[in-house]
DNA sequence: CTAACATTCAAACGATCGTTTGACCCGGAC
DNA sequence: GTCCGGGTCAAACGATCGTTTGAATGTTAG
């Protein structure tokens, strides 16, 4: 069954529904019912494959995160290859990758909307993963910036970068409350959003 | 005793600790009954003087959003008395507010992530509230965007404005990953905070 | 076939949730 | 004094939570 039928197992199926429905109702307020019957799995599937709902949560960060941080730091360090790359090719660099994989699989969007959730709950354990994950790509994302910036000093940098992080991380989530037009595919919404966003983010760094 | 200890009144105690508690651990996180232990009442209290969680929760944004919104407005239509006022003043009287009552009271600051956890909840009912009190501002500001950028379309006027509100919602929060130095006060840090948003969008609007 | 293993299942565990109940306290009206 | 009504209280309600159990099932190897 494991070679048969891969992308429908139980453990993948248990972890796209609970993609899903942490960026719907949040980490507290999806429970491991709501989970496994939406995945038509039983309920102690969860904690036999995963150990805990903690556990299934972590896991849900890492299948993505992974992969994201990978392509960010091969787009990063392609565009810092050229000796005249700009700012907004290192915004882009940031924005891009986070953009396709929200557009790659059917779970990507919802992704998305999960990492935002992680910037809300104050879990200090949760925070804690992300750290490790996250932390170390923005760092170098930070290096890029402070030499393409280099009269603006470190605490003015990091001020801004701190907002473009919020505004992306607002943004990709979706969370505005200015709707977008229906006939308008979600790609072309996403990709509008990180253009915008690369432009308006350069703006504001070089201010 | 209504007369008497007005402000510790067994309501305004639940206020203050839900608030708090709230913008801790959202609105799923904070259970009733860490909420009244907190407030040193009983556990019936709440939904004696209330009603309901969710009638809890409404009231602790009436509350503050009241006043906030009033105070948005008055600075706006000050600003816009002067004939020569600039994007930064606009920003500024949306900005400000939010910032003063963060400072006001001492759940002021709590409040403004609380704020932010209702952008991260996607409640349907919750939304709808903050809408009502909160989306007749912000058309009201984006009006005044508006006539101050007139080269803009006003698609891509939505988009940006959606990407200030995220910004400062996140900002306010103080969600971000990079920590204040423990030396600086936490008014201080709000202030340039402030000021850091409003050269950034202010910026970003133009660009 | 049997034995061993991995997985699924219904059922129950104790804990905690929001809410309700009914008794109790107490200040003011009569 | 009696009565009344707002307020507080301990206790319990049923529902739901994450987790555990032990039997049933299917799959693989010898």
């Amino acid at each position: 069954m494991r070679s048969a039928t891969p992308s429908f197992s139980t453990k993948e199926r248990i972890l796209g529904v609970a993609e899903t429905l942490f960026a719907r109702h949040g980490f507290a307020g999806a429970s491991l019912r709501q989970v496994t019957a939406a995945a038509k799995v039983n309920l102690a599937a969860v904690n036999y494959h995963f150990g805990s709902k903690e556990s299934l949560i972590e896991e849900v960060f890492r299948r993505r995160l992974d992969e994201l941080n990978r392509h960010r730091l091969a787009e990063l360090a392609a565009v810092q290859a050229r000796a005249d790359h700009a700012l907004e090719d290192v915004l882009d660099a940031f924005i891009r990758p986070a953009l396709e994989q929200s557009m790659d699989s059917a779970g990507g969007a919802a992704f998305v909307r999960v990492l935002a959730r992680a910037y809300a709950e104050h879990d200090e354990r949760l925070r804690k993963f992300l750290s490790d994950n996250y932390g170390h790509v923005l760092r170098d994302f930070a290096a890029a910036f402070a030499r393409l910036l280099p009269d603006l000093d470190k605490e003015e940098l990091y001020w801004r970068l701190d907002i473009v992080a919020g505004a992306l991380t607002y943004a990709m989530a979706d969370f505005g409350m200015i709707k977008r037009k229906s006939d308008v595919s979600e790609r072309s919404h996403r990709e509008q959003a990180a253009q915008h966003l690369v432009r308006f983010a350069a703006a504001g760094l070089r201010a």
